[in-house]
DNA sequence: CTATAAGTTTAGAATAATTCTAAAAATATT
DNA sequence: AATATTTTTAGAATTATTCTAAACTTATAG
C-alpha cells in the first residue's frame, strides 16, 4: 500500500528535478514550470520541496528563509507563493478566516487541523470519503470539495 | 422528509420568540441568551433571524441595517456577531481568507459555495456524509468537522 | 421613580495580513 | 555588450478586523 504521503511525492513535479544524491533540484523544477529561477525562488523552492507535504503561510516562510540567512523582503514571498500556486506547484488552503495557508501537496486531499497550534496535517481522500453531494444549481460544477477535520 | 433547511427553524432557537401572527421576536430571542435588547442588537437580530438560514459578513449586514433605516456603527456590527456567535445563534463558517461568514444555521451541516458569487448554501449532513475519519493525535478530539463544495 | 452601577455604542485610531507602486536590480535576448 | 524584460524591494496603500475610551443606554438599588 503506498504511503499517503506519496501524492505529492516530488517526483509527482516533473523529472529531472533530483539529484543522485537524492538532492533536489529547485532550479530544474521552477524551470520546469516556466518560472524563472532566481536567488529568492529558489532558496524558497528548497524549503518549500525539499521536504514533504508542507503547510506555510507567508510570514512563517519569509521567518523560515531568514533564519536560513536566506534575505528577502515579505513582498518576494508572496510574490513567490503565488508565482507557484499558479503554476500548480502550490494550492491555498482556506482554514482560518486570518491568514493563507498554502500546501505543497497539490493533489486531492483533506485537512486535519490543530486549532490549538495551527498546524495542519493531511488526510488522504482514499481514507476520507464523502458521500452524497447534492444536486448543484443548474450550469455549474464542482470545482473543489474540501474536508477540515477540527480538533482541539 | 423534513425540508433540509428546517435545521434551524426559528424554533430551534427557544421558545416564545414567535408572536401568534407569525412575526419574530427578537427580544425574547436575545433575553433567553442573556444579550442585552439594545436597539441594535434588535434590529439586527430581526435582519439575522427573521428569515432561514443566513450568510453574513459584518460589512453586508451592516449595509443591509443601512438600507432598512437602521444606523449603527460597523464596530457594533462586528460586536453583535461575536455576542450572537458566542451565545450560539450564530456559527461562524470558513471558506474564505479573507474575510469572516456568519451562518445562523448553527446546527451540524455542510455548505456549497458559489466562487463567482460568494453565495453560501447549506448541505444538510443527513444528504452528505463523511467516513473514515483518521486516527487522532494522543489526547485530541474532534470539535467540527467542515465540508465546503466549492462550485463554478 | 431618581441615582448609581453596569454594559453598550461609537468614531476614530490601531493592527494584521496582504497588495500595490515604481524605481533599482537581476536576468534574458539581440 | 547593449537592450529589453522580468523581478525584487521598501515603503505606501488597502482591507478586514479589533481596540480605545468617552458618551450613551439600560438595568438595579435605594
Amino acid at each position: 500500500m503506498l504511503d499517503p504521503n506519496c501524492h505529492t511525492g516530488v517526483k509527482t513535479r516533473g523529472i529531472g528535478m533530483i539529484f543522485s544524491d537524492g538532492r533536489f533540484d529547485a532550479k530544474a523544477l521552477l524551470q520546469g514550470s516556466n518560472i524563472r529561477p532566481t536567488r529568492q525562488r529558489l532558496g524558497l523552492a528548497s524549503l518549500l520541496f525539499g521536504k514533504k507535504n508542507r503547510h506555510v503561510t507567508a510570514e512563517a516562510l519569509h521567518q523560515e528563509a531568514n533564519d536560513r540567512g536566506l534575505r528577502m523582503a515579505l513582498a518576494t514571498v508572496y510574490n513567490s507563493l503565488h508565482s507557484f500556486t499558479n503554476a500548480g506547484l502550490l494550492r491555498e488552503v482556506v482554514v482560518d478566516a486570518g491568514c493563507r495557508y498554502f500546501d505543497t501537496n497539490v493533489s486531492h486531499h483533506h485537512h486535519l487541523l490543530r486549532e490549538q497550534t495551527g498546524e495542519l496535517v493531511d488526510v488522504d481522500p482514499g481514507q476520507l470519503e464523502v458521500r452524497g453531494i447534492p444536486d448543484l444549481p443548474r450550469g455549474t460544477s464542482v470545482s473543489q470539495i474540501d474536508v477540515v477535520i477540527r480538533i482541539k
